[in-house]
RNA sequence: GCGCAGAUGGCGGAGUGGUCAAUCGCAUCUGACUGUAAAUCAGACGCCUUCGGGCUACGUAGGUUCAAAUCCUACUCUGCGCACCA
């Protein structure tokens, strides 16, 4: 399958400047995408736009993967309807490398090169920065871009000078890019579009040349239709000490039937023919969930290794099963002498000082609509009689703990 | 700088002296039905509680009042208009 073929079949284009993208299928390029960093993990959002970077080494592209130290220093403006706290340069540093850790995971064995932007950044001259990139942008143009009208239109929050400036941040990188390493296409998500194309801009009208822009759909929460990521509640972060293994398996395999067939394409390495066979397949059983098997098995293979992933597909089927005897360890809680007295265990003060129920009131209430559960036993009051000397503590029907005494 | 308008819970958005922990919608959580799905239906949704109630909250700080999210003053932030600058 040629480059523009696959490309269209994953639903990985959302807007380009290229007229025709079978351009990619002839001509090999060296292409950048940048991360944001400010955050100390990668979400599974940015993980869609890892995947089209795959798909561009495989046909034998080049990738240049840029992890955000500076631009993360000024903070994106786009998709946030008020000014972010700054953040420390020291933050920033510890985000860059947990960023290069993860993007070394993913992208494995194949080529690429990692930079970061704040290399050359750093060494920027205001006064030349102004002279040199500042002058080719108009601010009349770059007020009217959408995420910046709605910061300072009515009912808008404002906007400091400095976010105003991201996008010069940006465009500069990639002219970097093109003089250093001649690369002439940029990837991002949808949010980045108007960011990429201010390097494309620049690159024009100081270099006279052409350059292009892809740019993918973002992966949007349905529920609530917000981007997933940073400082939004519910994000699936790629990191395993914030996402656990387990969470991220469950995750993907709870994804609804129509998306799961969406994602299956997107996040996993599947192929046409593999794709078809598997959805004839779960199609005749739907009740099977194979598509989110596959999904979830898929991903969290990619993202967090082979072993993980056979582990977590082992203690969900197990846990799903009622066989608790691999109950993931972040779910396993010692309960310490305070909490008993005659074999009676207050549970609804354990459970609430380790924050699995997060308020006592909130465990009444999911006591009274029959919430949780000991070893499968509707739970009727705040403690229990301990008769052994582990315990499975459940919260709704997809929440299970093991206490051990 | 002057004037006008606004700031309410995770979000949107009511409320303009007591009946307001605050209508409603969205999101979230739990239950039922299912397939660890979707849709639907039911309940919950500030914190604590001996379930009587207590405490903390409507930008921040004061004040008026028996009583304030609601009135007054100052401040902060945002938007709009005017002026200044040029």
């Amino acid at each position: 399958m040629k480059i523009s073929e696959e490309l269209a079949w994953r639903g990985f284009v959302q807007q380009t400047t290229l007229k025709d993208l079978t351009y990619l299928d002839t001509h090999k390029v060296t292409f950048y995408h940048g991360f944001d960093a400010s955050a100390p993990s990668q979400t599974v959002g940015n993980l869609a736009a890892m995947m089209i970077d795959l798909i561009f080494i495989k046909h034998g592209h080049k990738a240049i993967i840029l992890a955000g130290g500076a631009t993360s220093l000024i903070g994106d403006p786009g998709g946030k309807d008020v000014e972010r706290p700054m953040q420390t340069v020291k933050d920033i540093d510890v985000n860059v490398k947990n960023a290069k850790k993860q993007i070394t995971m993913i992208y494995g064995k194949r080529p690429f090169k990692l930079v970061n932007n704040l290399d050359w950044t750093k060494k920027i001259n205001l006064i030349d920065f102004l002279r040199d990139t500042g002058k080719y942008f108009n601010v009349g143009e770059l007020i009217k871009r959408d995420y910046i009208a709605n910061r300072i239109g009515e009912n808008g929050n404002g906007i400091s000078f400095t976010e105003f400036s991201y996008t010069l941040l940006q465009g500069y990188d990639y002219l970097h890019l093109y003089d250093k390493y001649n690369c002439t296409l940029q990837i991002g998500g949808s949010d980045q579009w108007a960011n990429c194309l201010s390097g494309v801009d620049l690159i024009r009208k100081k270099r006279n040349v052409e350059s292009h822009v892809i740019t993918l759909p973002l992966i949007i929460n349905k529920a609530t239709g917000k981007k997933f990521g940073k400082s939004e509640a519910g994000a699936v972060w790629l990191d395993e000490k914030t996402t656990s293994v387990f969470d991220f398996y469950q995750f993907w395999l709870n994804t609804d039937d129509d998306s799961s067939k969406d994602y299956v394409k997107i996040f996993t390495e599947i192929d046409k023919a593999e794709y078809d066979a598997l959805i004839a397949m779960a199609d005749m059983d739907k009740s099977k969930r194979l598509v989110q098997k596959n999904l979830a098995y898929g991903v969290t293979s990619l993202v967090h290794g082979k072993k993980a992933a056979d582990e977590a597909k082992a203690q969900a089927e197990k846990m799903f099963s009622g066989d608790f005897s691999h109950i993931p360890d972040n779910q396993i809680f010692t309960v310490g002498a305070e909490y008993i007295s005659q074999n009676e265990v207050k549970l609804i003060e354990f459970v609430t000082d380790k924050k699995i129920v997060e308020s006592k009131g909130k465990f009444r209430e999911l006591l009274q609509s029959k919430g949780l559960s000991i070893d499968g036993n509707v739970l009727e009051s705040t403690t229990f009689t301990k008769t052994k000397s582990e315990h499975i503590f459940q919260v709704g029907k997809k929440r299970f703990y093991k206490l051990k005494f």
